[in-house]
DNA sequence: CCTGAAAGATCGGGCGA
DNA sequence: TCGCCCGATCTTTCAGG
């Protein structure tokens, strides 16, 4: 939780390439690979947890093992002063909201959306829509994806996810 | 690799909401946690795996810290048939792309971008848009983050990451 | 599908260079 | 900062219900 990140030499960016790659990779194994010893690889991870650079360790999984089947980007038009604040509250309501930024540009702000099929999604938006501040609402349903490993983690700070619990009961089936 | 996902029960479920939380817990503590032993953590964990319903484990890193500073998202427009396969191939010759989709709605494709600074994303901007099918771009510069920890991880069906050593030399200093 | 046992690897703290 | 040492814990395979 400190903050003094402090300039990452090579060795940790190798690190953090061995984690990112597979977060279970043993110590032992990354520092016969860069070669140090583990402790003092385990030394330099407790400290770039310490400082922020990594903030946590997290399975990948895919959403539509899960139930969420669906996914779309929504751009979001805010009456006049849109506090972010104001919308950073809502929108942590909605456990289907996995990202939310605001941006520069036309939109006042982004949001990443998951639901298990169309018709979940289009009670989300409705749901969204009728939230005071929004003016209008643009969505952009995503059909397939053109990377096959799209990391984007980490996109905030990411440490906990969670998505999995909240919602769908219906596995892939 | 199979692909057989198989339904998930509750078990499964906890198992994946703790790896997520948290990809070094060992599976002995899942086990009891669960009322599970080692072994029986150990088991599903594989299968889960092997089906593809965990698709890796990773490190979430902060992005700044590694020197990628600027963020973005953008919407591409293609000339008339823009075959998807062409994009992709496309994209992937990016590294500062992280993410590409297409998507229904007025673009065909939506971008997410990462960059050390604005200077490097628009000299990649420039880039993108000096490709043949590509008619017209729209940017959304990433100004703040609404939720603080923006999972997204597992997007597609990523397994291993690795922006780190693509570009930036230039740690947070 | 599960548990339990056993061998080897890993973790994590302490200590000295 | 590092490497080495060591007890506790974890991983992984195998046998058995």
């Amino acid at each position: 939780m400190a903050h003094a990140p402090g300039p990452l030499d090579e060795l940790d960016r190798k690190i953090i390439a061995a984690l990112t790659a597979n977060a279970r990779t043993s110590f032992a194994e990354i520092g016969t690979a860069i070669g140090l010893s583990a402790t003092a690889v385990k030394r330099r991870v407790d400290r770039m947890r310490e400082t922020g650079v990594i903030t946590g360790f997290t399975a990948t999984v895919r959403p539509a093992a899960l139930g969420w089947r669906t996914e779309a980007y929504i751009e979001v038009y805010c009456d006049g002063a849109a506090p972010p604040r104001r919308i950073a509250e809502v929108v942590r309501r909605y456990p289907e909201i996995t990202a939310a930024m605001t941006v520069s540009g036309g939109a006042d702000a982004l949001l990443h959306v998951r639901a298990t099929d169309v018709e979940h999604f289009e009670e989300v938006l409705e749901r969204i829509r009728t939230e005071s501040f929004i003016r209008k609402t643009i969505s952009y349903m995503v059909l397939s994806h053109l990377i096959p490993d799209s990391p984007e983690a980490g996109a905030g700070s990411s440490a906990v996810q969670g998505y999995g619990l909240d919602e769908p009961g219906s596995p892939t089936r």
